[in-house]
DNA sequence: AATTAAAAAATAACGATTTTCGTGTAAAAT
DNA sequence: ATTTTACACGAAAATCGTTATTTTTTAATT
């Protein structure tokens, strides 16, 4: 039985606000794991007083209270995802977008690391990188 | 048969200069995954003139040059490896350390993806993080 | 040794993120 | 209902990693 944002918002002490919510909604909605700025840029329509120092607070605590994971694909800037289900990533390396990889089996490869390196592991990342099949037809072309 | 690195600045049309050679000599000489920092302090004590930037621009002709990977362990800073090897990396939250995980079959997965996404798949980055044994001593103590 | 093209150093710039701080606002206590 | 208290918001400034610019120095070639 999932916790919603409410709850979980007031259970760690922290109040809950439009902005908290708004931005939580924009992530929960949307496979495109934007970044800051992104999530800023489509609540500025609804919320025209909303400041990127808030999205970066609220993202902060929602990841705090486990709503968000922060992604790292090696760009210059953060991305986030509301889907907390253990999945891989894929970024284009032409058009910049990142999909999703579910249904990778890797419970056998952490179990080797945690036997070979007496690590007690708590979390793992895997990106992928290439050039998605939309941008394989583009460059074919000249 | 290796190529050193002399050779190789040279055939890519590169200078071969004291600072390269000692940037180089770092990465290859240390398992730490050092970021661009560390390298530079590193080298202060030898070359005191050393820039930053000198750093950041020598990390980007060996990277191009294929003799140093850039790493992505879910920090705030890259960081940089001579080992040019496939393989991937485990960050410890505690003290921050990184350490190499070697031989993970990764191939399998790789392929699946490719079939799954349809992506054309150029690169790969793993990391896993968790606490490293010595931390894990550490936190037993209180 | 002189020339030349490229590299290094110093400095400034930049963009993403974080912090600071004054003000507002909602809940808690009276 | 009024006062008190505690955060949260938003604007501006600060910070951090990295990159660009300008001037000076150096490596490679003549």
């Amino acid at each position: 039985m999932e916790k919603n944002i409410t709850e979980l918002l007031r259970e760690n002490g922290f109040k809950v606000t439009p902005q908290r919510l708004a931005v939580y909604e924009v992530l929960a909605n949307t496979k495109e794991h934007p970044n800051a700025e992104m999530i800023f840029s489509h609540l500025q329509a609804t919320y025209p007083t909303m400041s990127l120092a808030t999205v970066y607070k609220t993202i902060d605590i929602l990841n705090e209270i486990g709503l968000v994971q922060i992604l790292n694909a090696g760009e210059d800037s953060f991305r986030y995802d509301a889907d907390m289900s253990n999945h891989a990533h894929v970024r284009c390396m032409e058009c910049g977008r990142v999909d999703d990889v579910y249904d990778l089996e890797t419970s056998k490869i952490t179990h080797e690391i945690e036997a070979g390196t007496r690590y007690h592991l708590v979390g793992q990342q895997f990106y992928f990188y290439g050039v998605c099949p939309e941008c394989q037809q583009g460059s074919e072309k000249h």
